[in-house]
DNA sequence: TAGATTGTTAATCGATTAACAATC
DNA sequence: TAGATTGTTAATCGATTAACAATC
């Protein structure tokens, strides 16, 4: 409604806080000030409180934040506290990696089937779950609530797998393939930029030992 | 020396444009625009000559630019133009995902051994690769030449695994592990932030289905 | 209470966009 | 030449940082 809109760079601060904040608290600290988070995250600590407070004010004067309780708000603000039935989108080596990667599951990311063109892979279970024929895909969407897909396929398909998830009801797309895709309005999409970030490394690199200033 | 330092949204928008040249060489096209590459990238045509001019003049006026030049330059200006000698450490999902994955052999990254701890995996090949015992990966970091190394394992021991790296001369990692590592300020480090872009995709999709404003 | 630390406003900084002269 | 499009400066916008009153 007349809500300010949150920028994007400020959510994407928001899982940093979240994993140091479960650090925190798997080390038992149960206190935690923005200058104790601005060590941990190297984020200023001014930036760290304004971050939070566009969402509320989860702090005490004089005390700081509670670690737990902030960690729970910072969960209900990504929507983490709500489950997330999945399929992925092509069984190779990344899609087998999705559905092996525990973290998924323990935030409520449940993966419910894969689905391959390869006939080799078709049949095979990952973490007892099925790799199913792509074929299928359309067919098992009208047939199950599926909330998110992850796209793990050659690029070469990527688009064509996004539209066929999303012409079936998906309206959250992980996409792992090296290419942007383009989706609806309505439609959420991250990509995981692999190539962007490789590239981006190689130039650093060459900045440290070729410019040794 | 003197060169003004670049920002790293640049640096970041980089591969992009990359990309998109590529594409268009493939369909045969050589001249393209700014306004040209705004429709393709999403990013605003002032933006794309701003981001090219702190590199060099590579367009013309009243033409556009060169793509397949363009092309040219910005691999020479990411440091695509040197061969990279890689190893991975983890060879599970992930990292045989990297060791698989051709688009990293087309730009001059190779892969010259991977490293794990689990016997059912040391001496296996991947793509031709052998996976060693990572008990190894000190002596072979010294026997060897090595430019890059990428993190594939769990976040336990990736903090580990980076300090061996980089005391025994790496000065590039590629961090898959979901964690922070700390490296020396010679060293270049890049994250693949696999969970903070799924929490992000999370909260976009909460957007998008809760406050149907 | 005194000390600590937030929440929040104001100041600064940097990045993006707009505009247009230069020029192919 | 006329038209197109760059390179580049100036204007705008937004994000970060600094400062401090509020208050636990």
């Amino acid at each position: 409604m007349g809500k300010k809109k949150i920028s994007d760079a400020v959510i994407r601060r928001l899982p940093k806080y979240y994993r140091y904040l479960g650090d925190l608290l798997e080390n038992g600290i149960n206190r935690v000030s923005s200058n104790d988070l601005s060590k941990m995250t190297g984020f200023t600590a001014s930036q760290i409180r304004q971050d939070l407070n566009n969402f509320g004010g989860f702090g005490q004067q004089g005390y700081g934040y509670d670690a737990m309780n902030l960690r729970e708000e910072i969960n209900k603000i990504l929507g983490l506290n709500q489950k997330f039935r999945v399929v992925i989108v092509g069984a190779g080596n990344i899609g087998q990696a999705v559905a092996n990667y525990a973290g998924f599951y323990e935030e409520g990311f449940e993966v419910l089937a894969l689905f391959d063109k390869n006939p080799k892979l078709i049949g095979l279970r990952i973490r007892d779950i099925e790799i199913k024929d792509l074929d299928d895909l359309p067919g098992y969407l009208d047939d199950n609530e599926i909330d998110m897909g992850v796209i793990c396929t050659p690029k070469a398909v990527s688009q064509d797998v996004a539209d066929i998830l999303t012409s079936h009801g998906i309206k959250a797309i992980w996409n792992f393939a090296p290419t942007d895709i383009k989706v609806d309005d309505d439609v959420a999409i991250e990509h995981v930029r692999m190539n962007e970030s490789l590239y981006t490394l190689a130039y650093y690199y060459k900045q440290k030992n070729d410019t040794e200033e």
